[in-house]
DNA sequence: GACAACTGTAACGTGATCGGTTACATTTGC
DNA sequence: GCAAATGTAACCGATCACGTTACAGTTGTC
C-alpha cells in the first residue's frame, strides 16, 4: 500500500482555514503553507467542496473558507471526503471457483474488511478540526 | 490511496494452508487458487515467513504450511506481516515553517494518525484465521 | 547418483496512479 | 476594463505493484 499524504494535507488545509476563522484564503496562500502547487490545493478543495466542508468564491480577494464551524467538522468526514478508495480492496482477478476456499473467500472477507474500515472511521470521528487547531495553537493538550 | 488486494490475498493463502491442515502446499497450487502467478505467491510467502506465520520446505512434495494453529493467528498479525506502509502517511515535502499552522501541523497530526492505525489493527485482532476458515466451510456464522 | 519438483531471487515489462507543472478560459471585486 | 482568483485540461516523470521469464539451489524419490 502506497503511503499517502492526501489526508494529512486535507487536514492541514482545513486547519489553516479554521485558523483564519472566516477570512477567505486563496489556493496560492494555502499552497505556500503546504509547500506545494496551487493546482494541487485546488484539486483537493474540489473534494472538500463536494463534501460540503468548504465554500469557495472566485475573483480577486476571494478564496475558500469553512462552510461550518471547525468544532462541527470531524476528521472522519475529512477522511471520507478525500479518500479515493477503501483502505482494503479485493484483488482484481477473481479467485479460482474450483477451489473450495477460492470460491468463498471473498464473500467471507468482505464483512471483515468493512468492519476494519468502520473502526478506522470511528476513531477518526473522535477528533474535531477545532481540537486539531487548538492543539496547533497551544502545544501539549489532550494527552 | 490505491486500493490494495495484498492483505486479502495473504488471508486467502493462509486460509488454504489452514484448510489443508498440515499438508504442505506448493506455490503452484496456491497460485492456482488465487488465480495469479506462483512468483507472486512466493514473494508473499517470504513476508509471511519473516513474520513466522508459515514455514517452507524445498524440494519435491514440499511447499508451505502454517507454523502454528490457525486459531492462534489473528488477522492483525497477517496485516502487519504484509502491509508495506502505514495506512496514513505524511506528505513528502515538509510544510512551510513560516506558517504557524505549517510549523506544527505534522506534530499534531502524528498521534492522531497513529491512533487510527491502532484502531484498525485492534479490529482486525478480533478475527482469527480459524474463524475465517470456519466461515468458509459453513456459510453464515457470526452475524 | 540422476532426476524431477519445488523454492528463492533477479531482471524486465507494463499499466496505473500521483504529484507537479504549465496553460488557459472563466468569474468577479474594484 | 483590469487584475486576481478559480476550474480544468494536458502533459511529464517518478513510483509502485503485478506479471512474466529465467535460472540457480535444494531435496525427496527412484
Amino acid at each position: 500500500m502506497r503511503s499517502n499524504g492526501r489526508f494529512a494535507v486535507a487536514v492541514h488545509v482545513l486547519a489553516v482555514l479554521a485558523y483564519q476563522d472566516g477570512d477567505a484564503v486563496s489556493s496560492q496562500r494555502l499552497s505556500a503553507s503546504v509547500n506545494t502547487n496551487p493546482v494541487i490545493i485546488r484539486r483537493l478543495l474540489l473534494a472538500l467542496k463536494r463534501a460540503r466542508l468548504v465554500e469557495t468564491r472566485k475573483g480577486p480577494r476571494a478564496g475558500s473558507r469553512l462552510s461550518r464551524s471547525a468544532a462541527r467538522i470531524s476528521l472522519a468526514e475529512v477522511y471520507r471526503a478525500v479518500r479515493c478508495a477503501e483502505v482494503f480492496g479485493l484483488p482484481c482477478r477473481k479467485p479460482n471457483g474450483e477451489c473450495p476456499v477460492g470460491r468463498r473467500i471473498q464473500a467471507v472477507l468482505k464483512p471483515v474488511l468493512a468492519s476494519a474500515c468502520t473502526a478506522l472511521e470511528r476513531e477518526l470521528a473522535q477528533w474535531s478540526l477545532a481540537e486539531v487547531v487548538e492543539t496547533v495553537r497551544k502545544p501539549a493538550r489532550r494527552g
